[in-house]
DNA sequence: CTAGGGTGTTACCGGTCTGTAACTTCCAGC
DNA sequence: GCTGGAAGTTACAGACCGGTAACACCCTAG
């Protein structure tokens, strides 16, 4: 008899995709292991055994979630293959409907929030992450043809960033609604420069 | 014999600045009651005569800092009395050096991504805040002539807050260190239109 | 001088946290 | 069918959390 969906997997996926989730909804320090392996249907043992500390298990989710959000460089390059700013405003609204879906923000900035010694391993990681994504950024901006590309991706970072945070502090009624309009203005002010 | 700077000041005070500035420090769940009572030179039980819980204590932080917060107001109004246009332009500056000194971010936004819970009284306040600080901010820009004042005012608020969590996950050199560049040619381009 | 309120001290409550030890159970590969 | 390793179970350690009770103290207002 197979049990429910996630019941199948092996304890280790259960628990980093339990664990992804639950650090997402609730914060780091907002859970504890033992919420988090009892979610899983496993326990706390499990988790130590694949996880030698919470923090290494806070890394691994943070590596899990940056590697699912790059997918969605894939999903852009696929939909308009070799297009680049067709890429670049498709990066927008893609970037648009994960701000409408979830109101949490991004995890890693979130971590960076709360994880506040400065020798936490987690630091390292997310600062390796973000900037690997700048460049992604950085890059389709630059292959669209757009003169200051560094200066647009790093403004349509802060925006992106601002408007997860803002979502955060004031809900999606706030400036992040507007996300879009303020995006695409931008790159075409960039184009006309 | 007068003791130390803070040590004149009431218990009640000392708790107060203690706890906005070790909640902005370290987290608002990376630091105990037991902590900011010791800091502040006094003791667990003084703290709860003053105040009835740990949240409540948050709550009266976030007032506070909103309240030190709301003083660059007067300070930007002062330095161009009746120039609201040069306000707007000193309220980048100063924004931006506010940026520079401190690499924790907004406090509110900051303690929004801590607290999860839907009902946390601090949830309330926080809303409350970011809303009378982004009317300010509409305010400024509509009496400074620009004609869509409210997307100016939004699209200045989310690259800011984007630049403080920025800063939180890559540090000052990253995007966050481009904001007055943003901001002015932001600034330049709605002026235009 | 005295009364009383604000403050400090100590000890404690029940709960939760990360992390570990020792043991049992299960299940797949031989 | 047996065996070996992965997984589950229970209990626990030691620290910290928010919050409270009881009591001693001190300092100031009358």
């Amino acid at each position: 008899m197979t049990d429910g969906v996630a019941e199948r997997s092996r304890p280790r996926d259960r628990i980093l995709e339990t664990a992804q989730d639950m650090f997402h909804k609730h914060g780091i320090k907002g859970v504890g292991v033992d919420a988090i392996t009892e979610a899983a249907g496993t326990n706390k043992m499990t988790l130590y055994r694949h996880f030698e500390s919470k923090d290494e298990l806070i890394v691994e989710c943070l590596r899990a979630t940056a590697a699912k959000a790059s997918r969605i460089w894939d999903e852009v390059e696929a939909k308009h293959p070799g297009d680049k700013l067709a890429q670049l405003h498709a990066w927008v609204q893609k970037a648009s409907e994960l701000l409408s879906a979830d109101s949490r923000g991004c995890d890693m900035a979130n971590a960076a929030v709360e994880l506040t010694e400065t020798d936490h391993p987690a630091r390292r990681v997310i600062k390796e992450l973000k900037e690997a994504q700048r460049e992604k950024l950085v890059a389709l901006c630059r292959d669209a043809g757009i003169g200051q590309a560094e200066l647009l991706a790093d403004t349509l970072s802060l925006l992106l960033e601002g408007a997860r945070v803002s979502m955060q502090s004031v809900g999606a009624e706030g400036p992040s609604a507007q996300f879009v309009r303020m995006a695409e203005s931008l790159i075409a002010s960039f184009r006309a420069r």
